[in-house]
DNA sequence: CGATATGTGTTGCTCTACAGATCATCTTAC
DNA sequence: GTAAGATGATCTGTAGAGCAACACATATCG
């Protein structure tokens, strides 16, 4: 069943559009944001990703570490360092948790909430762009789909939580959406 | 150190929902993608980014390897190990382009081309189970806003040429650019 | 109390991205 | 035809980030 013929030209070829390959499309639009937000927040501690920590950081019910790091899909040890960043930037405290003294819970400083409100601005500009192709009801649909995709949540990996259901245990089940 | 104490509410309080954020969930499908897509094809050169590759080696005509590294978005010095190795596997060969000696034609072999027929369909499936909340029209359309919004391509970085115009110049519009 | 699990931090390895230099070749100017 | 610059590929060195393993403090369960 299996052998390697030598006209495999001839017998499956491969018809592929590259314009028309997911993985393709997806990762020209996320290099795109990517540039785009990277440019539009300058000289923050961790560029487009720093952002988003700060915004999980902001939008969750006071994480600690591990909860973000799960919630970002980024390596725990990482968020070490980058939390240390933040730190040192005066954006973030790490506050102990009376009721677990190992955890760290990671509160935004009012520097890091003025800080995020001028940076939300300038990302929702650069997302703008990148998105400018299309008129406003596809923006919205088109993030809609993609919000439903995005917690929709296959779990490839077993031992990580589902993304939406971290969001969920982290903002206590208490913002209701839509 | 200042005295940062909360009374941040007070402030420009930035109010997000992480599910609400773009970058978040475009992050989540990203990561979500990689991983459906990375197991799908196991042991394959370099990953989803190596089948990538080949995908635009087989759908392109011919390019050298400086048109695959910018279709693709990646550094012009990654492809020369990346098409290293897959020469070593057997999927591609470097052939010598008659017309510039400079540039080394990326072009599948037979078994390249047999192996990347048996992932497509793997990917295919992947694909599928990232996409598996939404309805088929549903998916279509997500496909075809995504694609759009790709090929957008607002180009940012100054040098680098817009995603899909390169696409063009690689699939024979042989009109010259600039 | 003891055993195990969890949150965090540290160290070391690896992979990849990126900038710069080098070499070969093509193109253009003279 | 030769010189000078541009281009494609490769190599080198550096930095960022993921990953695994270990260490430490604390929490939980027997």
């Amino acid at each position: 069943m299996m052998g390697v013929m030598s006209n495999a030209a001839t017998a499956v070829s491969p018809q592929v559009s590259p314009q028309e390959d997911f993985g393709w499309t997806l990762g020209v639009l996320v290099r795109n944001y990517q540039n785009a937000s990277n440019e539009a927040i300058g000289e923050f501690p961790h560029g487009a990703r720093g952002y988003q920590v700060l915004v999980a950081v902001v939008s969750g019910e006071q994480p600690n570490q591990l909860a973000l790091a799960q919630h970002l899909g980024i390596d725990r040890t990482v968020m070490t360092y980058l939390v240390d960043d933040f730190v040192k930037a005066g954006l973030v405290e790490r506050q102990l948790n009376p009721a677990d003294r190992r955890a760290r819970i990671v509160v935004a400083t009012d520097a890091g909430l003025a800080v995020l409100a001028d940076l939300q601005q300038r990302v929702a500009e650069a997302e703008g762009a990148v998105l400018g192709t299309l008129a406003d009801d596809e923006r919205e649909l088109f993030r809609s789909l993609l919000r439903r995709v995005a917690c929709h949540a296959p779990v490839a990996t077993e031992h990580e939580l589902g993304a939406c259901e971290a969001v969920e245990q982290m903002l206590g089940d208490s913002a209701p959406r839509q």
